[in-house]
DNA sequence: CCTCTTCTGAAAGTCCGTCC
DNA sequence: GGACGGACTTTCAGAAGAGG
């Protein structure tokens, strides 16, 4: 077939808006990190050794290991419709004919090489998949490029158990394409242990595995034509719409639209004084940065209502974000909330500025 | 022997009919 | 309309074969 590229697969479109949903709809329980620990509840790894055959794979029921891998956990990347059923190994038909090429009774169908008998082969099965936890668990990923388990549902379930230390993005593709933009040649042989490794080695300190997917899906997903440089955290973002949840943690829906407002209300405010060359929004992920003659002043926006409590949560990310500047330049560092310092809290900044060998000041802007 | 080409099987990827 | 699952297609590495 000629051509033009096809385009995005509806699973592959529906993958990227779950995942946009759920950076964007932080009020909502399903935060990632509730999906994951939801997982690991329902799934650790004493629960996987005495797996049976009706709770690894079924048709109809939720329950299974494999629903929760390839359904239950879509929202942390996706590897459904990749390799149909086949990848788990072993999969019960739903009334359909055995499969060619595979070994089939009368209710399941299974690769061969697992063996003769239902029971052997699920036993070889499970045998694979506890070696892929157990290595998971303990990070010992180049191990798991050798396990007999097909790749996409392999390393999904590696993820689930990594502690966040693989970057789950699965495609071969794209993981190819993601590697290859790090600097890393890549042939037939290049094990996902290592593409792996380059992902995480390459993760900005400011994102965690999740956001970093997110980042790296919404550049390298396959579509028509290879956006060539999406917006880059580098870019100014412009004025930021309040309703436009970007990146974050945990926090919740209300506080970032505080954090939206205030941000916005401050850059208004610098661009008022100093114009609109000198203010970046977004830009190596601070807040806000200005630039005025001799001076960079970085703005770390917190939503939080106490002061004292907005200073705690910004400093260590505000310090990072210093380190990295230009250092012939004089830095400023600006910790922004909503509620000025009260008399109480005023110390704590003092104790900060006096020991700290920085330019650090707090500021409020008021929101009424 | 060595190198290059062809063949082959497994894995990966796509398409599409069925069912809900 | 979406999810599922099976058939079909493509890709690729290793084996086998052909030719020098």
């Amino acid at each position: 077939m000629p051509e033009e590229e096809k385009i995005n697969t509806p699973t592959l479109n529906y993958h990227f808006k779950e995942l946009t949903n759920l950076i964007t709809n932080e009020n909502s329980m399903s935060s990632y990190q509730n999906i994951l620990n939801d997982f690991l509840e329902h799934w650790p790894l004493e629960k996987v050794e005495a797996i049976s055959l009706d709770q690894y794979v079924d048709i109809q029921n939720r329950a299974t290991f494999t629903q929760w891998v390839e359904n239950r956990t879509i929202e942390l990347g996706s590897i459904s419709g990749l390799f149909g059923s086949r990848m788990f190994g072993m999969y019960k038909r739903n009334g359909s004919d055995p499969l060619d090429g595979y070994a089939n009774d009368e209710l399941y169908t299974w690769n061969k090489k697992y063996g003769n008998d239902r029971n052997v082969a699920f036993s070889e099965i499970k045998k694979h998949l506890i070696d892929i936890i157990n290595c998971s668990l303990t990070g010992n990923f180049s191990k798991i490029d050798a396990i007999p388990i097909p790749d996409i549902f392999k390393w999904k379930v590696a993820y689930l158990y990594s502690n966040e230390r693989l970057i789950p993005i699965f495609q071969r593709e794209v993981l190819k394409e993601i590697a290859t933009y790090y600097g890393l040649s890549v042939n037939s042989k290049t094990t996902v242990s290592a593409i792996q490794k380059v992902l995480i080695d390459n993760k900005p300190l400011d994102l965690n595995t999740h956001e970093f997917m997110v980042e790296l899906w919404a550049k390298f997903r396959p579509q028509k034509k290879k956006p060539k440089g999406i917006s880059t955290p580098q870019q100014d973002q412009g004025e930021k719409s309040t309703n436009d949840q970007k990146r974050s943690g945990t926090s919740s829906y209300i506080a970032k639209q505080t954090h939206n407002i205030i941000q916005n209300k401050l850059r208004n405010m610098l661009i008022a004084e100093y114009g609109e060359s000198c203010v970046a929004c977004e830009k190596n992920y601070v807040d806000l940065t200005l630039t005025y003659k001799d001076t960079i002043t970085l703005y770390e926006v917190k939503s939080d209502a106490y002061a004292a409590t907005c200073i705690r949560q910004a400093l260590g990310q505000i310090i990072q974000y210093a380190h990295r500047l230009d250092p012939t330049k004089k830095v400023k560092l600006y910790i922004v909330g909503q509620y000025p310092l009260k008399d109480n809290e005023k110390p704590y900044l003092s104790y900060i500025q006096k020991n700290f060998k920085v330019d650090l000041n707090y500021m409020n802007i008021d929101l009424t």
